[in-house]
Parts: C-alpha cells; structure tokens; sequence
DNA sequence: TATATTTCGGAGTCCAGACTCCGAAAACAA
DNA sequence: TTGTTTTCGGAGTCTGGACTCCGAAATATA
C-alpha cells in the first residue's frame, strides 16, 4: 500500500467533512461512523490535521472539527504531508540506497519523471473535486463494496 | 517506502550477480557480505527468485546462485512482481476503497497516468542496464555512503 | 567414502504500524 | 452549578514485515 491506512482514513474523513458543506462543527464519532471507522482510531488522524492547520476542532456539545481553510485551497499533498510526511515524494520509488551522492543510475530520469508526476498530481487534486464528486454518488468511502453489488433478495 | 526491504535486496543482488559476468555460481554469502545484507534473510529472498524462474541455484562447493535468463531479459518490473507482487501495478495508488465498483473519483484518471508510468518504466529498465552501470562505478549498491564523501586523513 | 561447502526449510525474535481502551479537560445546555 | 457531550493525551494490545538462528539436504572435492 502506497499510503498508510491512517493517510487513507484522513482522506477520506476530510472529503466527508467538506461534503457536509461547512455549516458547522461535524463530530468525529459520526465521520467515523459513516466511514466504518474506528472512533478512537480516526480520533488521532485528525488530531494530526488540525496540528497540520487543516482541520479545526472544538470541544463539547455541538463540537466536532471543520476545515480550517477553503475546500479548494486543500489538495491531496497536504493531507498526505501531514500524515505520512513528504518522503513518498522525495525519496526514490526505487529504494537503492546511496543516492545523489554520485552520478545516477541509468534508470534516474525515469524514476524521477515518475514521482515529478505523481506529485504534481497530488498537488493538483482538491478537496473541493473530491467531495463534489463524492457528493454527487454518496458511495467510494465507504470501505464496503456490498452496496454495489444488486441485491438479490 | 514503496518497495519493501526484501525487493530492494533482490534487486541489489541481482544486479551484483548480473555484474559478475555469469562466469559461474555466485554464492550468497559472498552476495550478502558485497552488498552488506543480513546473510539468512537474504537467502529467503533469493530463495523466491529462483522458485520465480529469475535465478538458478545450486548447492554445494562452488554452488550459489545464476541468473536463469539473459541480463536484457529481465526487468525490474520480474524482480518486483516476484517478491512484493503485482498488487502495486494495479492498486490505486490513492488507496481509496470500493473502486471500479462504481464511477470512478475525479483523480481516476491521473492517477491511472501516474500508474501507468510507473509500470511502463519498470518494464523498460533492464537489469543489463542497471548492472552495466554499476560495474563502472562499483558503488550505489552498498548502502554505505561513507565511500563517496572525500577521506579527510 | 568422508568432509567441507552451500542452499533449503522452518521456527523464533524484534519492532513499527494499526487498532483499542481509559481517564482527563474543555465547552455547551439545563 | 451540574451534567452531558466531545476532543485530547497517553498507554496498552495485536499483527505483519524485517531479521536471526539452527538443523537438514545436496553437491563438489579429496
Ligand atoms: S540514481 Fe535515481 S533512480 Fe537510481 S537509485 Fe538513485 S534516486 Fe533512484
Ligand atoms: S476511482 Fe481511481 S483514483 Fe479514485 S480511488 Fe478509485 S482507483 Fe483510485
């Protein structure tokens, strides 16, 4: 797995929160709830957003956390910087060690055309596409993949 | 990491190996103390690659392992698939779940360009390629960087 | 044949990521 | 004030990957 599966639940609680609209604070027990993940669990990943200045959180009755900045202002590079750190975008998808530090394997250019791309990608997704979308067909966040298939009873 | 540890040993063997000349047997002692890996743990990983066709062994005095096919044979994309599977040329890098089931997220697409890069470029680099390179100049291998930076005494 | 060398195969240890559990602190509502 | 809701923070458990260790099987050489 590229991401950890505490970036893939970050992900997906921020595009649900940013398809509530905005109106106000939304608790974590419910994004964890819709989302069939561990309240607990989920808790600390976006402990780490709003440290990240992502999200915003409030305690107490009508609490909750909401996005910090414009859902288009948010893109995938930042959610996945704040969680699983930079090094999927700098460090060489190849692995070998010893890098830079001498003149670079035939399979450099390649390799770094590869992760420029990925990163612009990431940088180039929102949030706002992400939720619009997702708004659209309430699926894809769910982990489930039950609720696709026809019910034959 | 996107590669595990184990596939990157495999790859720095195989090319050490591919480096030797195929003259004879390489045995993996010599591999792993040249390269600076665990000797047992990479026994196993070698072990996968030749029950994957890629290298031939054989035991005894002057026994240890070949490669199986010609250097311009094999890619990385073989050594890959061998030990860490085919999954991440397939998976959605993003790591959402519930995917194909449905329409697809709007980063389907470049995503499925990011991917397609990714595999595109391990087909086409050649262990011929890595090993040519790395017989010049004998370093990127070793995991040590000591050997680049200038000695001081 | 006897012996040294080397891969093969399995079992065990260690650690970080994934996940759980519990109590404390903050903030709203009655 | 009192109680309820909710995030915050730390500590504990579980699992898979990384790595170690040991004995057995195979093979070349003397
Ligand atoms: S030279 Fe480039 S492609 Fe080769 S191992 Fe280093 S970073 Fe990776
Ligand atoms: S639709 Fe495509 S990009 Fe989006 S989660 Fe699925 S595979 Fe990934």
């Amino acid at each position: 797995m590229i991401l950890s599966k505490s970036c893939i639940y970050g992900i997906q609680a921020t595009i649900f929160v940013a398809a509530q609209g905005g109106g106000g604070h939304v608790p974590i027990s419910r994004i964890a709830e819709q989302l069939d993940i561990s309240f607990h669990f989920l808790t600390k990943v976006l402990q780490q957003l709003t440290s990240a200045g992502i999200l915003e959180s409030m305690r107490g009755p009508r609490g909750g956390v909401l996005l910090a900045r414009p859902v288009a202002d948010i893109t995938l590079f930042d959610l996945v910087s704040a969680i699983d750190g930079t090094d999927i975008f700098t460090e060489c998808m190849l692995g070998l060690p010893g890098c830079g530090h001498a003149a670079p394997c035939p399979a450099h250019d390649l390799w770094l055309e590869v992760r420029n791309k990925f990163t612009q990608v990431a940088r180039s997704v929102t949030i706002q596409a992400l939720a619009e979308r997702s708004a659209e067909l309430n699926v894809r966040l769910t982990g489930s993949i039950r609720e696709f298939l026809p019910t034959t009873s």
